[in-house]
DNA sequence: CCAATGTAGATTGGATACAATATCCACACA
DNA sequence: TGTGTGGATATTGTATCCAATCTACATTGG
C-alpha cells in the first residue's frame, strides 16, 4: 500500500528502476542536493542499508557512483564525506560551462527545430509557476540540455551533465537567498528563444554566454555572503 | 615468492595499493587498452574474479569505475560490454581536448618554473627510447599533466584525465599501423617546450592546439583505413 | 598537568554462500 | 522453415562472517 514518499525500496515498483544501486545513488544525490545530508558529513553504510531498506552491496555501488560525480569522497577506511563547497571549485565549473555550453549551443543550432523551441519554451513555463526547489533545478536542466540534445553530442553532454549537477549544489545555497533571480533566469532563458526564433543566432550565443557568466557572479557573491555570515575556513 | 607479473591480487604488496576494486578497475582498463579484452567482449564477473583471485564484491565496483569511465556500458542481467570505437566519439574528445587543454596551458603558463619545464623536458626523453605501449602512453599522459597540474584547476584535471583515457584506446590503435608518429609528436612536445622556456606563451599555446589537431588527423586517419580494411557498419 | 601508549568499539573492505531474476540458446514441435 | 519453451548461464541483491583500520577514550609515565 504506502508506495509514494516512502524511502523503503523493497515496496518501490519493478518497472521504472534500472538497478538499486542507480536508485540509491538517485535517492541520496537528491538528499545531499536539498542539503538533508550536509558537508563535512560520513555518510554511514549500514544507516543508508537499513533506512532504504536494501543492504550494504548496493549502497556501496551507490557511493562509488557518486564519487565518481564528485558528491561524495571516500577515504580508505573512513567512509564517504559530503565534500565541502569551494569558491575554487564554483570558478572551474563556470569556466567549464562557458566553455561547453556556448559550443554545445552552436553545433545543435543548425538542427534546431520549432518543434525544439517550442519543448524549451514550455519548461521554462514549467518552471515560472514552479515553487518546488528540486523541481525547479530540474526545469532548469531539462530547458538547457533540450535546446543541447539535437546537437547530438553525447559524450559532451555527459561531461556537462555533470558539471550542471555539481553546479546544483551551489545553485541551491544561492536560491535561500535570493528568489528573483530565478525570474530573471527565466527571462534570460525566453530572451535566449526569441533570438534563436529570429534566426539571430551569434547574438543568441553571446546571450547563453552572458547568461552563465551573470549566474556564475550571482553564485560568487552569494557564496561570499554566505561566508562571511557563518566563520568558515 | 611469485609477486611480479602474477594477476593475483591476494599476494600482492599491502603498501602501493588503495582498494581491491581499484586495483581491478586498473587492471582490467590496461587489459581493454592494450586489445586483450576486445570491443564488442563481455567482461564475466566470475571469470574476472577467478582470474585475479578476488571475490566478486571488488569486481563489481571496478565496473562501476569501468562505466563513469567509459570504458564499458553496463547493461542491466547482461553485463558489461566494451564499446566499440567511434568516429563521432573521437571528433568529440579531440574537440574537448582542443578546448580544455589550451585554457589549462594558458593558466599553467604563469606558474611554470624551470623545474617543471625540466622534468617535463625527462619524461619527453624517456619516452623517445621507450618501447613498451603501455610505458609510451603513461609517459605522454604525465607530460601533458606535468605541464598543467601547476594550474592547480582540479576538476579540470579530472575532465581532462578521463578524456585523454578514453583516448587511448584510439591512439593505441594508430600505434599499431605507424610508429613515426611517436617520433613526430616527441618532437612536437621538444618544441613546445622550448617555446615555454623561450617566454614565446602564445606561440607555445597555438603549437599545443597544432599538436592536439594534427593528432586528431592521424587518429581519424587510422581510424578510417582500420574501417576500410575490416568491413564494419 | 600533559604527552605518549594502548586498548576496545565502530566502520569499512572483502569473502562466501545463497536466492531471485533476467537473458541466452538449443532443441522439440508445428 | 519458423516458433516457442525450458534449462543453463549470468547478473543482481541478501545475509553473514571476518580482517584491517580508524576513532575515542582510558591509562601510564614524565
Amino acid at each position: 500500500m504506502e508506495r509514494e514518499g516512502s524511502p523503503d525500496l523493497k515496496g518501490a515498483p519493478r518497472l521504472a528502476r534500472s538497478t538499486t544501486a542507480a536508485e540509491v545513488a538517485r535517492i541520496v544525490r537528491q538528499r545531499i542536493l536539498s542539503g538533508q545530508y550536509k558537508a563535512g558529513d560520513f555518510l554511514r553504510q549500514e544507516a543508508l542499508a537499513q533506512e532504504l531498506g536494501v543492504s550494504r552491496i548496493p549502497i556501496r555501488e551507490a557511493l562509488a557512483l557518486l564519487e565518481a560525480e564528485g558528491f561524495v569522497v571516500r577515504e580508505q577506511y573512513r567512509g564517504a564525506l559530503i565534500p565541502h563547497l569551494s569558491l575554487r571549485e564554483v570558478e572551474e565549473i563556470y569556466k567549464l560551462r562557458s566553455m561547453l555550453e556556448p559550443f554545445l549551443l552552436e553545433q545543435a543550432i543548425p538542427k534546431l527545430t520549432p518543434a525544439v523551441i517550442a519543448k524549451a519554451r514550455e519548461l521554462v513555463m514549467a518552471s515560472r509557476t514552479c515553487s518546488d526547489l528540486n523541481e525547479w533545478g530540474r526545469l532548469n536542466f531539462q530547458f538547457h540540455k533540450t535546446l543541447y540534445a539535437v546537437a547530438d553530442l553525447p559524450l559532451t553532454m555527459q561531461v556537462l551533465d555533470q558539471l550542471l549537477m555539481r553546479a546544483d549544489r551551489y545553485l541551491r545555497m544561492q536560491r535561500y537567498l535570493s528568489a528573483e533571480i530565478q525570474q530573471e533566469s527565466d527571462q534570460e532563458h525566453l530572451n535566449l528563444l526569441d533570438l534563436l526564433e529570429a534566426g539571430r543566432n551569434e547574438e543568441a550565443v553571446a546571450a547563453l554566454r552572458s547568461h552563465i557568466s551573470w549566474n556564475e557572479t550571482d553564485v560568487r557573491s552569494t557564496y561570499e555572503a554566505a561566508l562571511s555570515g557563518a566563520a568558515r575556513s
